[in-house]
DNA sequence: CGGCTGATTGACGCGCATCAACACTGGTGG
DNA sequence: CCACCAGTGTTGATGCGCGTCAATCAGCCG
């Protein structure tokens, strides 16, 4: 099931929006900005559970998350499940869709969350009369091929979660780095993810917890000891930020 | 040593390039793409050895592979080297350039090649002058993060040798699919790309070989059965292309 | 209460990295 | 012409990390 889009939705403000310095009117100016809302729509709020488009599904937008979580997954020829990615606020999803103007995963909401979305075929024009759209554009897909090469990465299970701890603790945190961090998506999730078993995720936070650097409850998690946690990171080329 | 970049080098016409159905032009009217070469101008021949850039140098332009083929690489925190991907004809080299202006990687001629350069100071008022420059640039954007995602599979050895065959075989045959290809980089290359040790890449291929599904004669592979090839392929979630 | 799903922890085996020895190649110089 | 060498590729022996399987437990809901 697609979602059916409402062109009518009322316009989003992105100058009220908390994630405007990030998200594509970081570089335009104010004057632009307005020409730019008029065509950004809202989709949502979908709740957790809801999909936002699913493989094959044609993909004719740019949609950026405004608010809540999303997971990226497909399953294989062979039946397994594959997570290329989860999509925090201000991230964008579905730019393969450019590929070929179908959509290459599905993008499940594992949070109640909102959605802005830009037509496809408006973006050309847009482009065209607002400067420093293209350049933030294009800065956006480049975050999305950067973030794809962290996985691909040789790493060691432990390396595999410490920095994906790490970076979730950035990108989660809107407000002050606490090292408080509530997991949106499940344990197994996180597994296929990082291309790891789920029992070694269980084991790899056991051991964490146990030397002092993390203290888990469920979900929940803290993060004790920052900086030796970036230790265990650090042979990592890239961090996803 | 960063090349220097000269602005007279004569106007690459596109037309005539063999590339022109899948390169930027793909999509550009006739009427437009001479438009186009007036702001394409070529790169090189760079010679085998020779970088086409260097991690830190800036990065305001547009690459693309004209002939020959690239390696790009980097060096991790404790040395290691990474390869995140190899550049044939046709491919774009540096969109993560467009993350913070800067490369983050190298890139190294493997064999001679001639590269073709678009100003990204141009690029807007190219977008907006040119219908279905866009469309081909994002096109070329989410090849470029498609390609990520293989890599990033949790995927056997002999998944990955297969999986790196196959691609480049439907890469490098600009003409006739033969079956036969000439690899452009060393067995280490292939070995640090696949995230696999160098051993490991030559105990597959020598397995291969033993089970006749190719033959190899230094860095000359000849297919000999594509379907069995193709069979260990079949779990590979994404092929490259 | 029982059933179900998700998380943790242990036992075991396999795939691949590591290390090392050896073969092969092209380049250089005598 | 061969001797020598460095770089590259192949192959064998060994060990370890992590996947797999399975048992147990905690939390949730009807």
């Amino acid at each position: 099931m697609q979602l059916v889009l409402n062109e009518t939705t009322p316009d989003v403000i992105c100058t009220l929006c908390s994630l405007s310095k990030t998200c594509l009117p970081g570089n335009v100016s104010r004057i632009h900005i307005a020409e730019l809302e008029r065509h950004v729509h809202q989709i949502g709020p979908l709740q957790r559970g809801e999909h936002l488009f699913r493989t094959g599904n044609p993909s004719n937008e740019l949609l950026i998350v405004q608010s809540g979580c999303f997971k990226l997954y497909g399953v294989d020829t062979i039946g397994r499940e594959y997570i290329p990615g989860f999509r925090l606020p201000g991230d964008v999803l579905g730019l393969h869709g450019f590929k070929n103007g179908m959509h290459r995963y599905n993008a499940i909401a594992l949070t109640d969350s909102m959605v802005c979305r830009i037509s496809a075929t408006r973006i050309p024009e847009l482009v065209g009369s607002i400067p420093g759209l293209l350049p933030a554009l294009l800065h956006m897909f480049a975050q999305d091929v950067i973030s794809h090469v962290f996985l691909s990465g040789s790493l060691s299970a432990e390396e595999r979660v410490a920095a994906f701890l790490s970076n979730l603790e950035g990108r989660l945190q809107v407000s002050m780095h606490t090292g408080e961090l509530h997991l949106p998506m499940s344990r197994s999730d996180i597994a296929v993810y990082l291309r790891l078993a789920g029992a070694t995720v269980s084991r790899i936070l056991s051991r964490l917890e146990r030397e002092g650097i993390i203290a888990c409850d469920s979900r929940d998690i803290h993060i004790l000891n920052q900086q030796r946690l970036n230790l265990l990171c650090e042979n990592v080329p890239f961090t996803l930020n």
